[in-house]
Order: C-alpha cells, then sequence, then structure tokens
DNA sequence: TGGGTTTTGCAAGCTAGCGGACAAATAGCT
DNA sequence: AGCTATTTGTCCGCTAGCTTGCAAAACCCA
C-alpha cells in the first residue's frame, strides 16, 4: 500500500511517463518519502548518499552557504520539479540546504546509483533526462545573460513575468500569484539588495502596474511585463 | 580515406571511447567536416538544421547578438569541446555565430537526430553525455554566482586561474599561457568593461603578479591566484 | 492579547565600475 | 615601407545600486 503510494508519486511525472510498470516497481523499491512543514530545512549532498529528489507537492527553495558563511538562494523548486545531483556526478564541496516555503511539503527520492542503472536500462528515459538537464542549463544561461545586461528593474520584471507565467492563475490580461516569497527572497533571485527590491516593487505599485502583499501578487496586466 | 580520417577525429574523443566500430562508422556516414583560418565566421543554429559540433584543432568564441544588436561572448571552445545544440532542443531564437581565434581550426559536426539516434542505441553514451551536459552545467552555475558575489578584480584572477588550469604551460609555479584574446574578449569573458580590464591587468602587471602581452599572459606564480 | 520576531519602508552617503573621448602602440596588408 | 585597422592605455564624470541605520508594520504563537 505505502508503496503504492510511492508508485504514483514518481508515475505521474512526465519524464517518467515512458517507464513500464516494472521499471517503476523497481525504481520504488529503492525510492524515499519524506514529509515536512513549512520552515522546516532539510540537509542534502554533503554527508549523505547522492540522490535526486523529486519535489511531489508544495514550495521549497535551495540555499547555499559559501566559504564566508553568506547565504545565497540557488534554485526555487515547485511541485514536479526534480533536484539534487541532476548532473549526475556528486560534487562535495557544495554546502546546500532545503528550506521549505510552503505549509507542508512531500519529496521523495532516489540514490543516484541506482538512477544511473535504471537510464542505462531506459535508452529513452535518458535521452529525455539529457533534454530535461540541457532544459536547465538553458534557464540558467538565460539567467546569467539577464545578469549581465539587464538593470534590476527588467529582471524584476523578467521574473515576475516568469513566475506568473509558470505559476499564476489568469483572468483576461490579470494574473494572480500565490506569494510565498519574501521581499528578501525575490532580491537574491534577481541578484539584487533588499532595499532596491523593496523600492521596485513599490514603485510598480503605485505606477499601478502591480498591486503587492505578503499573501499575493496580481500583476494588473501581464502584457505590460 | 577520407571517412577514416573522420572516423578518427571521432575516435579520440573522450566521450565516444566506449562506442564500437560499428557505431562510430556509422556516425560517420553522416558527419560533416570543414576546416577555417583564423578572423573567420562561421554560423550556425537558426538558418541551418540543429548540429552538434566537436572541434578538433584550434580555438574559437561562441557570440551572441542580442535585439539590440549587442555582441556578447557566449563561450570560449577550445579543441575538444563539443558546441551548439548541447541541449538536443533546438532553439530557434538564439542568434549565435562562432569566430576562429587561433591561426585555423577543424571542427566535425553531425546531425541532432542522428546523434540522438546514437544515444538511444547506446545507453552508456548516453549517460556519459548527461555527465558531460551536468558538467557544462556546473560550469555556468559557477560563473554566475561569481559574477554575484565577487568583484571584477576577484573575478579576472579566478579566470586567469581557470585559463592556466586548462591551458597553461607549467614550470614550477610559473604558468605560460598563450593569449589567444584581446583585452576586449577578456572583459566580456569576466562581464567587465573593456577599460576596467585594461585596467585591472595593469595593474596585476605593475604588482609583479602576471607579465602580459599579445602573445602570452606569465602568471608569475599560480598560488598567488 | 501581548510580546517577540520577521518583514517591509525609507533616507542618505558612498563607490565600483560603466562609458565617452582620445592618443599611443601594435598588427596586418599590399 | 607605408597605410589602415585594431588593440591598448589613460583620464574622468556619472550613476545604479549597495550599505548602514532606523522605524513602522505585519506576523506568530503562547
Amino acid at each position: 500500500m505505502y508503496d503504492d503510494l510511492k508508485y504514483w508519486y514518481l508515475r505521474d511525472h512526465k519524464l517518467f511517463k515512458t517507464l513500464s510498470f516494472g521499471d517503476i516497481k523497481q525504481l520504488c523499491i529503492i525510492t524515499g518519502f519524506k514529509k515536512a512543514k513549512k520552515g522546516e530545512i532539510i540537509y542534502f549532498s554533503a554527508s549523505d548518499v547522492p540522490r535526486i529528489f523529486l519535489l511531489k507537492k508544495g514550495n521549497i527553495k535551495i540555499v547555499a552557504v559559501d566559504e564566508d558563511g553568506n547565504e545565497s538562494i540557488k534554485d526555487i523548486i515547485q511541485k514536479g520539479d526534480l533536484f539534487g545531483e541532476l548532473g549526475l556526478e556528486s560534487d562535495n564541496e557544495s554546502n546546500e540546504y532545503a528550506k521549505v516555503l510552503s505549509d507542508d511539503v512531500a519529496i521523495c527520492s532516489f540514490l543516484l546509483s541506482d538512477f544511473e542503472d535504471l537510464l542505462l536500462r531506459n535508452p529513452n528515459l535518458a535521452l529525455s533526462y539529457t533534454k530535461f538537464v540541457g532544459l536547465k542549463m538553458k534557464r540558467i544561461k538565460n539567467s546569467y545573460s539577464n545578469l549581465i545586461s539587464k538593470d534590476a528593474k527588467t529582471r524584476l520584471s523578467l521574473f515576475l513575468k516568469d513566475w506568473a507565467e509558470r505559476e499564476g492563475v489568469a483572468s483576461g490580461s490579470t494574473i494572480v500569484i500565490e506569494n510565498y516569497l519574501t521581499q528578501n527572497d525575490i532580491a537574491q533571485i534577481i541578484c539584487t539588495s533588499r532595499q532596491t527590491a523593496t523600492q521596485l516593487l513599490n514603485e510598480m505599485e503605485s505606477n499601478g502596474l502591480i498591486s503587492y502583499n505578503r499573501k499575493e501578487i496580481i500583476l494588473k496586466d501581464i502584457y505590460k511585463f
């Protein structure tokens, strides 16, 4: 019964659509499953055996701590996203943890080595997975070039637009986003200081572009972003 | 005979080490081969069928042109590197070209679709390739976090160190790099203005850290970087 | 309901580094 | 050798956005 649950959690991810019933069963045997509540911190990498994680429910942020102890947001992971050692190579230097942003989350995970075996036995999955990693790479490249050539205001606009497209609920050209990020989080994502982010958000609000509060962000007209 | 040449060009790339003789022959049938000289510009993507390229000899830079016509260096490709649609998904929006930096280059290429077939038939290659893409991604992530948290001077140091490790010829703690980049190129790679790059390089030279000219860069003591 | 914690708002000085301008040096070409 | 194009060196004004510092507002939970 519990195994069945895990089965379905994996089954409905698009990446695993191509797998046979047996293959998923196999992966399920070694699947871990975990729930956590808002604010909890989940450590991975480093100490533990390398794993791939699949976020089934909720949102988390991946935070990296550098040599000097500074924390920076590496990624925001949403329902359905894979995270962890996506490159299939364990890098021990990186010191990261995940923090739960939504009320609660459900995460499944499997060992990197087992996942590799699965890829070897399923060329189609391997190809899909490669494209998936490629897509992740393209995203990062895009953030990188934005950081180089666009100012903070533009980066904020682009981020809001992207966020709205990924998670927003539209009614006409107005989009409502459930806001589970603090202004500090947003600032880190668009690579600016908290103060600048605050200032820009207020500016957008007084220009009538958005309506902002701690619960939700409303983009009045998505076409203006 | 010409086919044999192409065979060897592919054969000695570490990614293709696991392939059987027959597999490579197969890939060779559809392999393109091309030579070019310094300063030449090679267009790819967009107009053409999507391809993966393998630089067999020399150096090139990948330059992207954005909507406003600004050019920016996306990547420096060296002997043995793959480039092109590495994510295996053709993106038409991107407008890029390659410019030859070394005296001459040799490039082989194969169609994306043929490469995909090959991956499907060779799970081991697929896995290696995924790791290779993952590694590329890790590099970009690293540049990104450098850009966020390090100043121009530090980024220049890190870049020189990295360059030296990849291509430099060491004698003791001194490393000599063949310099095929202009200061403008270097500036773009470390994401700063040409003026700042010039100033920083001269500063490092007068501090005795490096010795710079258009032909070569000598890092006096790699441990100081 | 009240006290502590986290988040947001606002002001002002400061600085890294951009960008324009121009001259000198070097490379490339015929 | 001479001419042109490219690259490098330098100076300097300007500004986006970082930092420091503090206060108000919202949230959390016992």
